[in-house]
RNA sequence: GCGGGUGUGGCGGAAUGGUAGACGCCGGGGACUUAAAAUCCCCUGAUCCUAUAGAUCGUGUGGGUUCGAGUCCCACCACCCGCACCA
């Protein structure tokens, strides 16, 4: 640690001074009075227009962190700044408090998940008070409330009502090491999002919530998200993965007949083989077979990771069945190929290897015909095909009627005919799944059904509602312990009355998720949410989070948003009507041969170099990247904050990195915010009543600045405002008192309040004022103020600057053209030559061409 | 492979087609002080130079459009992210 540091320490011992903010005192006691005022509480029973802010609710893991930091403080400054500006602003917090590491937590120190989650919400809430969120408490809630799962469950059961809701049996992704179902979008490369498990594939009876339901209108509603990053609109289109085709049937010569889909209809002519997947019917009807068998287990064995699937060669088995090509009635092999999918489209395909890469190859390696059926030009028809396929456009050759046809009138010909012949039809194929929601887990929201032998699946009257998790429950064992509970799942039948079992899986935790903005705006006792407080409140006018939910949780919640609507729960369509995602915090890394990976306390900085403070020797500067436990390479904000006061911690998440970029942490910039702070602190104290006489030029910038912070913060431009604020600190500083100076001030006590909100009540109370600085309003502005009298006017000469000149605003071209020409520089840098062009940009510039 | 993003001083980054490097950090020099901390002031892209002046170069690379390009267009390079045997 440097000196630097270890002197705040005693300087939070120093009593506040005139010239000394004393945060250690401060923040606590601000952070009351809004308590107190109940300054941040939302009340929809007025007239003022209303504003959502939000941040993704965090996971109680036990400490708040950087980027928990990062993200609420723009999430402040957006809701402190929507109320200064009049709005009736709700900004609530709660937890995400049910998943996996409260019941890993419970295996590894035999704690209960609900006792191991409170504690830590607990210790997190006390962290966020010490940053003096805007936030209103009065509306927390955890998800794991019985309260809020109860009504979750209640919701589960008006959509199975609706037919939203489906128990299958399905081939599911299974984690071996936690012991669960997950859905596709929690498999990474084929691995478990926590557990990091290689995924087995196994077949289990599920629920499923019918996303497929609302593809389309999912995809759509994309393009209304103006105020969403392309980036996570386009992540969620691929998703989503709308594809338009032909869905056909081949006759096979054991006279079956064998579907497939295809985006390509227009290349049908060049089709050459067909192939199906190993698990596909057709497949498993000749696993008879002994060869057909071994194939059929060498396909099985393939990983299922990335980079297997790059280096994976094509493997094909050649039946003895053929296909009848519907057009030239030329029989065609029948093939059993490792890189066909069951699960997409029909899980068969025609193999067309001229105009499909994955075909050529195959075709290549199998020896089957390769013939082009598009061309560049038509006068190319007979070209020889290259050693690649050739995936794009054309017309279409060597296809009979075909032959001349772009690739689009191709595709629609195909269409036509074989939706006018009766033996295919143009379909469309979508790349998501249904929501597979079951999971095999203790700490979650209970499935609200009732397994009974005579009357089947039967839903948990309302009435009966929440069905709420056991207590006592142990972990010594691994899998389910509500599956093992003595008595848990015994109950009766609620339709005949006999012995029945619950349901022992529990929901996805991305399902608490998928509605916890609803009950934030709204939270009856006997309902989930109350429409007409829905309609106040929603959507949420600024969602902030990390990127890492682009898919996931924003697309589930856009999904339940949408199902709840659709059975009449009320009329929004999307929940959050702008996006932002923030960039994370990073920090250098620290490593020291054997001893590895060093945290930034247990290094000492020296010019380029760095130590180990324990033994001295010298470390290994790495990358900077994003704090992580792993590589040590955290700060802990409540450590932070003890030293610096939460505005300093607050500024630093503002200054610098543009927000949706990665913000660099160190502990010189963390200085630099401290002496920022200070250095406010003792403007401030120069405000002085008696002062008198005007400033123009400080009121103006005052001015100019009012507007440019109020814009770039309604940007989320949040470094662009602190850099705005920097120079008109500094401007007066420098300036001599007068009325000009005290509405200078003012100006910036105000515009920093929603950053530094501790400091700003601070100062206002010294001031004078008795009201708080919370509930002030943004300061105003002076139209005829924000344009100046005087302009700079550059002149540049052969496209170089060769002189400045001032001139009066509004100055006519030929005026600025004859100052321009009688400067002293630009007659040297024009030696004689002949002027041809003069170019005059009022208030800006003039261009001399010679 | 497909899709997207980024590239500007030592560092984080500013810049409606119009003075590139605002603002912050680092660094250097100075003032104040017995000394230190704190604070304040000045300098700080590179090169040349006859040095309070001036010139040239400079926003990943190469072209183009324009009176004028970090910004627009074309081609390429590097790095990062997402998806991926999706027919």
């Amino acid at each position: 640690m440097r000196p630097l540091a270890l002197a705040m320490k005693r300087v939070s011992e120093i009593p506040m001074t005139d010239t000394r903010f004393d945060p250690s005192k401060a923040d606590g006691r601000w952070q009351r009075a809004w308590d107190k005022a109940g300054t941040f509480t939302a009340d929809s029973n007025n007239e003022k227009p209303k504003s959502y802010v939000l941040e993704m609710f965090p996971y109680p893991s036990g400490r708040i962190h950087m980027g928990h930091v990062r993200n609420y403080t723009m999430g402040d400054v957006l809701a402190r700044y929507k109320k200064m500006r009049g709005f009736e602003v709700l900004h609530p917090m709660g937890w995400d408090a049910f998943g996996m590491p409260a019941e890993n937590a419970a295996m590894e120190k035999k704690v209960h998940p609900g006792a191991w989650t409170r504690s830590n919400i607990e210790a997190m809430k006390a962290q966020l008070k010490r940053i003096g969120f805007a936030l209103d408490w009065t509306r927390e809630f955890a998800t794991c409330d019985p309260e809020y799962y109860g009504h979750e469950q209640a919701l589960f059961l008006d959509m199975y009502e609706a037919g939203l809701i489906d128990r299958r049996s399905s081939e599911v992704n299974w984690d071996p090491v936690d012991m669960t179902v997950l859905a596709n979008e929690q498999v990474i490369d084929g691995k478990g999002w926590r557990s990091g498990a290689e995924v087995e594939k196994r077949k289990l009876d599920q629920w499923f919530l019918k996303i497929t339901d609302f593809a389309e209108d999912l995809l759509d509603g994309l393009g209304d998200l103006k105020d969403w990053p392309d980036k996570v609109k386009l992540m969620q289109e691929n998703w989503i993965g709308k594809s338009q085709g032909l869905e056909f049937g081949f006759s096979l010569s054991n006279g079956g007949t064998l579907p497939v889909y295809t985006t390509r209809p227009d290349t049908i002519f060049g089709a050459s083989f067909v192939a199906v997947a190993a698990d596909h019917p057709v497949a498993q009807a000749l696993a008879g077979e002994p060869e057909v068998a071994a194939f059929i287990e060498e396909c099985k064995k393939g990983g299922t990771t990335a980079a297997a699937l790059e280096t994976a060669e094509k493997l094909g088995y050649r039946t003895s069945i053929t296909a009848k090509h519907p057009f030239t009635g030329e029989p065609m092999p029948l093939l059993i190929a490792n890189f066909v999918l069951m699960d997409y489209g029909t899980g068969a395909i025609m193999g067309v290897p001229g105009h499909d890469q994955r075909d050529f190859e195959f075709a290549t390696k199998y020896e089957l015909p390769i013939t082009r059926v598009i061309a560049r030009d038509f006068s190319e028809a007979s070209a020889p095909m290259g050693d690649e396929a050739e995936p794009g456009d054309g017309v279409c050759v060597n296809s009979d009627f075909l032959d001349g046809m772009s690739v689009e009138d191709g595709k629609a010909e195909i269409i036509k005919r074989a939706e006018d012949g009766g033996w295919g039809e143009g379909t469309t194929v979508w790349r998501l799944r249904d929501w597979g929601i079951s999971r095999q887990r203790y700490w979650g929201t209970p499935i609200p059904f009732i397994h009974c032998d005579a009357c089947g699946i039967v839903p948990v009257p309302k009435d009966q509602l929440p069905v709420t998790l056991p207590e006592d429950v142990d972990f010594e064992t691994p899998g389910n312990p509500l599956e093992r509970h003595a008595t848990w799942k015994h109950c009766a039948c609620p339709k005949c009355g006999g012995e029945a079992r619950r349901e022992t899986d529990t929901l996805d935790t991305f399902t608490n998720s998928s509605w916890y903005f609803l009950r934030f705006a709204s939270q009856p006792d006997d309902a989930p949410f109350d429409a007409d407080e829905i309609a106040k409140w929603m959507p949420v006018e600024h969602y902030i989070g990390g990127i890492e939910h682009a898919i996931l949780h924003l697309l589930y919640a856009r999904f339940w948003t949408r199902a709840l609507a659709h059975i009449g729960k009320f009329d929004v369509k999307e929940p959050f009507a702008s996006l932002f995602t923030q960039g994370m915090v990073t920090h250098e890394t620290y490593r020291l041969g054997e001893r590895g990976w060093l945290s930034p306390s247990e290094v000492r900085i020296d010019g380029e170099k760095a130590f180990a403070l324990e033994g001295g020797e010298e470390v290994e500067r790495g990358r900077v990247i994003k704090m992580s436990k792993s590589k040590k390479n955290v700060v802990d904000p409540d450590n932070i904050i003890e030293q610096y006061g939460a505005d300093a911690v607050r500024w630093f998440m503002l200054s610098d990195s543009p927000p949706e970029r990665d913000l660099p942490w160190s502990e010189a910039g963390i200085e630099g915010c401290y002496r920022f702070v200070q250095r406010l602190w003792r403007l401030f104290d120069q405000f002085d009543d008696s002062a008198a006489g005007e400033d123009k030029p400080l009121a103006r910038r005052a001015h100019q600045a009012i507007v440019a912070v109020a814009e770039d913060i309604e940007a989320l431009s949040f470094n662009k405002a602190v850099a705005r604020i920097y120079e008109l600190t500094a401007a007066t500083e420098k300036a001599a008192p007068s009325e000009s100076r005290n509405f200078a001030i003012r100006a910036l006590l105000h515009m920093v309040s929603p950053m530094m909100p501790h400091l700003a009540e601070e100062a206002h109370a010294k001031m004078g004022a008795d009201a708080l600085l919370a509930d002030a309003a943004w300061p105003e502005h002076d139209k005829a103020m924000l344009v100046e009298d005087e302009v700079t006017i550059a002149v540049q000469h052969k496209g170089k600057l060769r002189d400045t000149l001032t001139a009066p605003k509004g100055a006519s071209k030929e005026d600025l053209e004859a100052m321009a020409l009688a400067s002293e520089k630009v007659q040297r840098s024009l030696d004689g030559a002949e002027v041809r062009k003069v170019i005059v940009v009022p208030d800006r510039l003039v261009n001399i061409v010679t």
